[in-house]
DNA sequence: GTCGATATAAACACTG
DNA sequence: ACAGTGTTTATATCGA
């Protein structure tokens, strides 16, 4: 218990907020409940809920106290002391994640953020350790006083139990509040050793508030709640989301909503409507019984009820059938202080998830916008292993080649928002056939790239300025695959690279140069002259027979292609995964109205299969069959003579119109502009 | 060292 | 004349 006063407070910044809201949202009740601790493992229910009862009425108290010194603290600090005033400001921005973290799990304190408070306070090693062990100690005390707390409210219980049989439960109750007010007062001392224990710490830089949070309404505190006031907050509460039933996660949150998985609508209502809403969540916390209200439709099934417990958070009442249950909620759970107030932690409790929730999204785009900066720096990274099942691969290629690269990073501008449309991660595909990676200068360069990253691939290499792995050959068949006619013209393979490649927005000179020499070198490119001009089609026989060349008894070739498959496998699991298993496929921002999109999945997969087969077997045959974009056949426009092998597929489709929507808009990424910032 | 694949640069031709 | 397109050649790097 009052771990959140002790353990918030004892730590960061956002600690200290969370407290506040905790405060806030147990205010209107100072007889919120409080999780039990093990301790109350054979107490009775009574023990447990009068001990709890008291133990948040204290810790409301504390806490309120502690919040108001930490605010005014801080607030007379913020100028004047050097230890880390000025530091103070500085990390806000870095502590937002664990802000939202830390409301959820007050409590406790995990080492990562202890870790982290070290890292960020410019005290000593030694100070902090003396800061540390007070706090321990100071803890422990608090830990022993209330044990003792607890077992002279065992002996208290027990005899208001006895009492009880005897029919004389006002007088126990009285002797009850006389004892917790004693204690209370020990634990009063207690808190307010802890709380010069926490400011102390503040004044050394280990605490510090959010500038950001107010200083909270207090006055609401300890006050009740008006009856328009609790009907609003109960429409609230029924209205919010009822988030999760498993009691489980957040539990380490707020202690009230631990079990207090959200109430049924219905029971909600059915409080709301319940006349007799007045109790004293203090007094008669430890009272069940009652009479019943009806909201019992539902007969044995009731969310706040099972294993012949109430799971009203903090209560834990047994209750031998559904019937004892329904009074019992109806008695004990009734719309009064405490419950409204429990309510409201539990909506707390929602919307901090969803705070949790937007602020990892924040999180996340932090981190790609970081990895974006870094990818554009030449790593140094070991050479690409044969790991099918390793997640590092996408091999940057050559930051230090002498070639293109030198331009690119110069402009660390930040990824220029593409168009977000984004045919899911080229890469995919076009490795696994084309099989190589681009291997020029780059192998030397990897930019790891965990599972966690892979969704964001396709936005990666949108975003970063890296060199895609992937050879110009992969990267224009794949253009060209992607498209709906499987057919482009030379600039809507231009608008596709800079679409798809932050990389190829600068150097257009060389890259599209690079282009086109590949597309008159390649024979798997066929020319289809059409009536506007010409596009470009694939030959995929053509397209395979490249890779065995290379493969066929090449260990080296047959590296690359495990490593390209690293490289995709990740990626064709994370896709199929978020297609399947998330009705909001990872890629749906990126790739909304792609059309290829659909098919991703199991292209991917053939072609891995396919790539792998080539690996494994060292025949240059490529079965047409293998790949689904071999539906293609494009005409053979060229002169030279191909093999006659090969089955040249009829003319293929060279329509009117020759692009596709996709292309046809697209954003042309001026060549010159972009070149100009790099040279 | 050779060879093949790839990248880059550049010259050149063709076309609208 | 010019830009875009397409072809070809030369050179370099890399890995096998």
């Amino acid at each position: 218990m009052f771990q959140c006063v002790f353990s918030s407070s004892v730590l960061q910044p956002h600690r200290t907020s969370c407290l506040f809201k905790h405060l806030f949202y147990h205010s209107a009740t100072p007889a919120s409940q409080k999780q039990p601790e093990p301790i109350y493992s054979k107490k009775t229910e009574i023990q447990r809920q009068t001990v709890r009862a008291l133990s948040v009425k204290l810790f409301i108290f504390s806490a309120l106290q502690v919040a108001r010194q930490l605010l005014l603290q801080q607030q007379q600090q913020q100028q004047v002391s050097g230890l880390k005033s000025p530091k103070r400001n500085d990390k806000q921005p870095a502590l937002q994640v664990p802000v939202s973290v830390a409301m959820m799990t007050p409590q406790v304190i995990t080492p990562q953020q202890m870790q982290q408070i070290l890292q960020q306070q410019v005290l000593s090693p030694q100070q902090l350790q003396v800061l540390l062990q007070q706090q321990q100690a100071l803890m422990l005390q608090q830990q022993q006083l209330q044990e003792f707390y607890k077992k002279q409210q065992e002996q208290l219980q027990l005899q208001l139990l006895q009492q009880q049989h005897a029919g004389k439960q006002p007088k126990e109750q009285q002797q009850v509040a006389t004892q917790q007010l004693a204690f209370q007062q020990q634990l009063l001392q207690m808190q307010q050793l802890q709380q010069q224990h926490l400011l102390s710490l503040q004044r050394q830089g280990l605490l510090t508030i959010q500038p950001g949070q107010p200083a909270l309404p207090l006055q609401p505190l300890a006050q009740g709640m008006i009856p328009t006031e609790l009907q609003q907050l109960w429409k609230e509460v029924t209205s919010a989301h009822t988030t999760e039933e498993t009691t489980g996660n957040n539990h380490s949150s707020l202690d009230l909503t631990t079990t207090c998985v959200s109430s049924s609508a219905p029971s909600k209502t059915s409080l709301i409507m319940n006349p007799h809403a007045s109790t004293n969540g203090q007094l008669s916390a430890h009272t069940p019984k009652r009479e019943s209200l009806s909201h019992e439709e539902h007969p044995h099934s009731h969310p706040l009820y099972g294993h012949g417990v109430c799971k009203w958070p903090g209560c834990e009442a047994v209750c031998e059938d559904f019937q004892s249950f329904l009074k019992h909620l109806n008695s004990e759970h009734a719309l009064d202080d405490r419950s409204t107030a429990q309510c409201r932690v539990q909506m707390q409790v929602v919307q901090q998830l969803e705070l949790q929730l937007a602020k990892d999204k924040e999180r996340l785009q932090a981190m790609m916008t970081h990895l974006h900066v870094k990818s554009t720096e030449p790593k140094t990274a070991p050479q690409p292993l044969n790991l099918v099942s390793s997640v590092t691969l996408s091999k940057s290629a050559s930051e230090a080649s002498p070639q293109s690269l030198p331009h690119t990073p110069t402009t660390p501008t930040a990824p220029i928002t593409p168009v977000t449309q984004g045919p899911s991660v080229i890469t995919t595909t076009s490795m696994h056939t084309v099989g190589p990676i681009r291997r020029r200068y780059s192998d030397k360069y990897n930019v790891p790239i965990s599972s966690a990253d892979i969704a964001q691939n396709q936005e990666f290499y949108k975003n970063a300025e890296v060199r895609p792995p992937f050879t110009y050959a992969s990267l224009i068949r794949q253009a060209i695959l992607e498209s709906p006619e499987k057919q482009l013209t030379l600039n809507e393979i231009y608008n596709w690279f800079t679409r798809m490649f932050a990389y190829f927005r600068r150097n257009a000179a060389t890259w599209k140069n690079a282009v086109r020499h590949n597309l008159s070198l390649h024979k798997c490119f066929v020319r289809v002259e059409n009536v506007k001009g010409a596009v470009w089609t694939v030959d995929e026989v053509e397209f395979q027979k490249r890779r065995p060349q290379k493969i066929s008894g090449n260990p080296s070739l047959i590296k690359n292609m495990q490593s390209s498959h690293a490289y995709c496998a990740p990626l064709n699991a994370a896709l199929q995964a978020s297609m399947a298993e998330n009705s909001i496929p990872l890629y749906t921002t990126a790739s909304m109205g792609n059309p290829t999109l659909g098919n991703l999945a199991s292209a991917i997969r053939e072609e891995l299969n396919g790539a792998m087969e080539h690996t494994n077997s060292n025949e240059s045959d490529s079965s047409p069959g293998r790949s689904p974009m071999q539906a293609v056949h494009p005409v053979h426009v060229k002169e030279e003579p191909l093999d006659p092998e090969e089955a040249e597929g009829p003319l293929s489709l060279v329509t009117t119109a020759n692009h596709s929507p996709d292309f046809d808009h697209d954003r042309d990424y001026e060549d010159e502009p972009v070149n100009e910032d790099m040279e």
